[in-house]
DNA sequence: TAGCCTCAACCAAGTGGTTGGTGGAGCTAG
DNA sequence: CTAGCTCCACCAACCACTTGGTTGAGGCTA
């Protein structure tokens, strides 16, 4: 998938690849719609990572950040598929679902702790939780097209969020 | 090309789209490939806009973001195409030189505006230019998918590097 | 026997691409 | 004017191949 894309998408590739005939894939998934359905299904779930608890706004965002730069450095691929998918969802409805169900849990964090530092006055900057809630996401978005830009992005995003200043070699601080 | 992505790209629906037969397009595009490097030549051609002069680097952001705005609510079928040739130029050379050369141009006019701003010390944030290139074009690659969310998207980016207030209702002028 | 899982063979519907040929616009020589 | 010629855009028919999907016939375990 991450190489070939939904348009290389071939039954009888996949079939092949785990090592089967494309007819037993059938007996699985019973229509091609219905593996990319298990497709879309499989990767937003893997997305459900659930980060350290903290109750300052600042570190969960930046904690947040930190994630997601790590996800795209260290699983690129799962990124990759995740764009496929987003393309995907404007023509098929199944993956629309599954993916504003996950767009939806996304988002609505984002905004919950953007929101929350708001109103603690964290942020010393003119911040619109929705608005910078789709900041994030689009950056994000942007982002899985050219991973090795990852760190910038996240690095500026953060300082500009947070206030801190760029720079990729941190340590390992979690 | 925006409605079916490059997956339901068929030439002979193309060519009954512009009232000819499939084996005549053959004749202006000796082959598929060729259809989709003049499709990716052409497109990226379409960001050739001439913004206004602008010595002052604030405004010259300003009114880039502002363009790139316009561009997306007013033609979010250019962009939906920017995001196919996107994804394609992971496996099309072709397409991916195209890409790459329409992207440097973009790259190193933002840079050049952002380091111009740093120098004459307009930002009043830690803004690293390269790093907030890679920012503005992540954010902007990634609203694509998601045209409704620009004036928001847009909004916000312009108040954390311009620092002014996130209004979506602003008036007419440029 | 029953219930899965597997496969080879097959099918209809496309797919990109090729071939041979048609008809009209434009040019030139008689 | 017109006969002869060359382009050019066009098309119907065809080709080899691939696609998703089906069928029926085993095999394996319980």
């Amino acid at each position: 998938m991450a190489e070939a894309g939904f348009e290389g998408l071939r039954l009888r590739q996949v079939a092949e690849d785990v090592g089967i005939d494309h007819s037993t894939l059938h007996h699985h998934f019973a229509t091609k719609q219905d593996l990319i359905g298990a497709i879309a299904e499989y990767t937003t779930r893997q997305f459900w990572t659930t980060g350290p608890e903290t109750s300052d706004p600042a570190s969960a965002l930046r904690g947040h950040l930190l994630a997601l730069r790590r996800m795209v450095e260290d699983q690129p691929h799962l990124f990759a598929v995740t764009v496929e998918l987003d393309l995907r969802a404007r023509r098929d409805p199944a993956v629309a679902t599954a993916m504003a169900r996950h767009e939806a849990g996304w988002r609505s964090f984002l905004t919950g702790v953007l929101v929350d530092g708001t109103t603690r006055g964290v942020w010393d900057l003119p911040v619109d939780a929705e608005a910078t809630t789709e900041l994030v996401i689009a950056a994000v978005k942007g982002v899985r097209l050219a991973p090795e830009a990852a760190a910038q992005v996240f690095g500026q995003l953060e300082a500009l969020l947070v206030g801190r200043a760029p720079d990729d070699t941190e340590g390992e601080r979690l």
